[in-house]
DNA sequence: TTGAAAGCGATACCAG
DNA sequence: CTGGTATCGCTTTCAA
C-alpha cells in the first residue's frame, strides 16, 4: 500500500528496454521505430505495474499542461450553465486539454491570478470582475496563452465573451411595447450576485422604451413576498413589467394575484430563461430563452486559435448566445 | 510576451542569492536563519520579477500536491450544492489543500480514475458509480490518500458520504400519515439522472408506510403535465403524495388545480428542497428542508484525517445531513 | 547565515 | 531500432 507510484523507469526495467522506449511507445510517437514486440512488452508492463504517468513531471519537461482553467464562481447555477459547461469539457477534451473548475477562495485580481498561475494553465476563463491589467499581466507571464473573461460587457484587457443581457431587456420590453403597455417596468435584483445583470438587462429594456417613446421605471426588489408587495404601487402604476427572470417573475404575479391585480388583464408580464417553472404559472408565463447552444463549440474553437498562437490576441470578444422571445399568455 | 516564466533561479540572480535561500524566504521555513535584510531582497525581487512558483516542480519534488479532485458530473446542480461547494473550498484552502473539480470526460471506473490519477491529488471525491474496485486501487497505487464515494449508500470499497434519501422519503410519509392520510403515492422522477434517487426516497416513504400499514403507490413520473395528467386517476385515488422535490410538487399542483382536485382539501402534498418557490405557491408548500451547515466542515475534517494517516481507512461512512420537516398549507 | 548540488518523473535529443 | 542522458523548476540535505 505504501509502495510509491511505479514510474516510466520501473516500467522500463519490467520491460526490459529503456526508459525512453516507454516513453515513445505510450505516446505513440510518430516518428519512433520500436518494433511491435518491444511494443507489446511495455505495454504490458505498464499494464501489470498499473502504471499512470504523472501529469506534472510532463508538464515541466514539455512546458505544456493543457490545463485549462474556469473560475468556479463566475459559472452561474443552473441547467443551463451546468450542460454549457459539460459541453464545453467535452469540445475541449477532444482536442487534447483538459477543463478544470477552480475555486480560487473567491479571491479576486492579481492573488486569483497567482493561485491560478501556479498551475501553468494553458488557458483561463474568468469572471471579467476578477480580470483586470494586472492580473492579466501576471497569467501572461507565467505562460497562460489565452485569457478569457466572462461577463456582461467586453473586457478592455483581454478576449472575452460577453454575455448579451442588454439584448435579452431590449426584447423584452420591445414585446411588452408591441402588445401596447404605455407605461413598463424593469425588475433590478436586489441580491448583490444578480444585481449587475439586472442592471444590464434594465439597460436594454431603457434604450428600447426611449427610442418608442414608453416612460420605464426602475424597480430594486430583494425576492421576497414583503418586498414585491412593498412596491406594490409601482406595479399598479404600470401595464408592464419585465421581471428579470421566471423566479421574479413567479414572485410577482403570486404577490400580483393576492393583491387582485390579473395578468394579463391590469399588467402584462415577462420573464427570462423559460424554465420549467414558466409553463406551470397560471396565466403561463412569456419569457426569454436564451440559446447556449452555439456557445460552447465557438468558445473550443476560439480558445484553441489563442492557445495556438505565440503573441495574445487582441483584446476581442465573442458573443455566443441568443435570446429569443416564448410568448404564452402572461402578456 | 515570449520570455519564460520567471524561476526561482531568476529570483535568486536578481537578489543575488542562492536559490535555496529564496525557497526559504518565499515558503517561511521555520528552521531557515535567514537576515530580514536578505528576506527583503528576495521578496522584492520576487515581486518585480512576477514570479509564481510552478506547482508542477514543487509537486514532484515534495511528491505532495496538494490538489483535492471532485468529480462534476457528481456534484448536483442547485444553489445548495453550490454553496455547500463553495463553502468546502474555504474548508479545504484553509487547510492549505486545493479543491478542483474536474470533469473527467464522463468517464467511470478505471478509465476515469486514471485521468484523476495522473495529476496526483492527494484525494478524489467521486459519485459512487464511478469507483468500483479496481478505480479505487488505481487511484491507491497513484498515492492517493483519500478516495470518497459520494451516493445515497455507503459503498463497500472505500469510505463514502451517503446522502441519506431514504430518510427524507421517510419524514415526509410519516407526516403525510400523521396528518390522517390513508392512502399515499410517492413520485419517483423518470428523468435518468434523478430516478435512482427517486427510488431510495420512496423507499424510505414505503418503509415507513408500511410499518403504519398505510398502501403506498409508486408514481413513475416524467417531468411534463403531460406526464401528470396521464397519471390522474393515480392523484385521485390517494389523499397524501410526496412529490419528490418541490418542482416536481409545482407541476403536480398545477396539474391538479386544472384537473379540480383540491389541495390539500382531497390530496396532501409534500416536496423537498425548500426552494423559493415553495412559498410562493397556492397553497405554500410543505416541504423537506435538507440542512446540509455541517457537511462541508465534517467532510473537510474526515478528508484531512484520511490524508495524513499513512494505511487507507476502512470503508466507512459520514452522513452529513439532516432533513427536517417544513410544514406549511399544502398538507 | 548562506550556497552547492542531488533528485523528483517524464521527454527528446543525439549516439550507437 | 533502441539506449544514455540532459533537462524542466523546485525543495532539502549537507557543507561551508
Amino acid at each position: 500500500m505504501n509502495a510509491k507510484p511505479p514510474t516510466s523507469l520501473d516500467v522500463a526495467r519490467l520491460a526490459g528496454v529503456s526508459q525512453a522506449t516507454v516513453s515513445y511507445v505510450l505516446n505513440d510517437r510518430p516518428g519512433a521505430r520500436v518494433s511491435d514486440e518491444t511494443r507489446e512488452r511495455v505495454r504490458e508492463a505498464a499494464e501489470r505495474l498499473g502504471y499512470v504517468p504523472h501529469a506534472g513531471a510532463r508538464t515541466l519537461r514539455t512546458g505544456r499542461s493543457g490545463l485549462i482553467l474556469i473560475s468556479m464562481d463566475d459559472v452561474p447555477y443552473g441547467p443551463l450553465a451546468i450542460g454549457m459547461l459539460e459541453e464545453l469539457d467535452r469540445e475541449l477534451s477532444r482536442r487534447g486539454y483538459t477543463l478544470v473548475q477552480y475555486g480560487a477562495r473567491r479571491l479576486r485580481g492579481v492573488p486569483a491570478a497567482r493561485a491560478w498561475a501556479e498551475l501553468r494553465p494553458v488557458a483561463v476563463l474568468a469572471g471579467a470582475g476578477k480580470l483586470d491589467e494586472q492580473a492579466v499581466a501576471v497569467l501572461r507571464s507565467a505562460g497562460v496563452k489565452a485569457v478569457v473573461a466572462l461577463g456582461a460587457h467586453s473586457s478592455a484587457v483581454t478576449a472575452s465573451v460577453v454575455v448579451d443581457h442588454a439584448g435579452i431587456g431590449a426584447l423584452a420590453a420591445g414585446h411588452l411595447i408591441d402588445r401596447g403597455c404605455r407605461t413598463i417596468a424593469a425588475v433590478v435584483p436586489a441580491e448583490p450576485g444578480l444585481r449587475e445583470m439586472g442592471e444590464h438587462r434594465l439597460s436594454g429594456a431603457r434604450r428600447v422604451a426611449e427610442a418608442r417613446g414608453v416612460p420605464l421605471t426602475r424597480a430594486d426588489l430583494p425576492f421576497s413576498e414583503e418586498g414585491a408587495a412593498a412596491l406594490l404601487d409601482v406595479w399598479r402604476r404600470v401595464d408592464g413589467v419585465f421581471a428579470y427572470n421566471d423566479d421574479y417573475a413567479m414572485l410577482l404575479m403570486t404577490v400580483l394575484r393576492d393583491a387582485g391585480v390579473a395578468v394579463p388583464g391590469d399588467v402584462r408580464m415577462v420573464g427570462c430563461d423559460d424554465l420549467p417553472l414558466a409553463t406551470l404559472l397560471r396565466p403561463r408565463l412569456t419569457t426569454v430563452r436564451i440559446d447556449v447552444s452555439a456557445m460552447p463549440s465557438l468558445l473550443a474553437r476560439r480558445l484553441e486559435e489563442l492557445m495556438e498562437q505565440e503573441a495574445p490576441a487582441e483584446p476581442d470578444h465573442i458573443h455566443p448566445w441568443n435570446p429569443v422571445l416564448v410568448v404564452r399568455e402572461s402578456s
